[in-house]
DNA sequence: ACTCTGTTATAATATAGGTATAACAGGAGA
DNA sequence: TCTCCTGTTATACCTATATTATAACAGAGT
């Protein structure tokens, strides 16, 4: 998987890390039970440090997305919490639809996006 | 308007206050051409310091949400720019969304969420 | 033995978040 | 004019976070 990283974004890097493995499993570049690279490798690809990616890691393993072995490091693993997943996403969903409705986007617009954006996920 | 901090957040403090106050606008709590409060008289209320609140204005103000008149304060203002929003608002759905994959929530669930926020926004 | 894994520890640096004081300039009202 | 309230700016300080850098350790595979 192809991993970009913004060196100029305000976003960390780890959780820019963070998001784009979650995409890459939400678009199953990354199946249940795929090992991601090492940390050291990782980090080594990326042009970063070896600690800013076991970050992401963590990170990853404590929202329950991969588990790690000390064999085959970190392994797609996702634990579903679904109450718990809902209300997160309602709480962010809030946020960033507030945005949108004061800039006048219709919700019609924003079902509209939803449907492009669950085109990749196949 | 009932501004809620939580100080037990890990999100910045004027990243809440700018949350809260995009959403207060999207709930029609506060009007095009209102006024907030004066960044010392809210500062005082919520118990923070002044130039916490007049950082999430200054934000406000960059993302076109408010325009700050010396004797007025920082009234509500909104500046559309319907292109620049749309892809703001995809990228940061993208990653939710894809949260949201992983854990086995379905497109039609997260359509339901729409819903059921855009029930609060009249 | 060697090499790979994650993990842990420690330190240094830079940036961001938050607070504290203080001062300045412009407008409103007495 | 004087006073008060506005946002704005500057400076300083403290803390927490983000990132890098080395280093070492323990477990597992070959």
């Amino acid at each position: 998987m192809i991993i970009e990283i913004d060196f100029n974004s305000d976003e960390a890097l780890y959780l820019q890390l963070r998001n784009q493995i979650i995409m890459g499993i939400a678009t199953a570049q990354f199946q249940e039970g795929d090992s991601l690279p090492s940390v050291r490798q990782l980090a080594d690809t990326i042009g970063i440090n070896m600690h800013t990616v076991n970050k992401a890691y963590t990170v990853l393993k404590q929202e329950g997305y991969v588990k790690v072995d000390r064999r085959k490091g970190a392994v797609i693993a996702i634990d579903i919490d679904r109450m718990r997943t809902l209300a997160e996403l309602k709480k962010e969903l809030q946020v960033i639809l507030a945005k949108g409705s004061c800039k006048n986007i219709t919700k019609e617009e924003i079902h509209g996006l939803i449907e492009e954006i669950y085109e990749d996920y196949r």
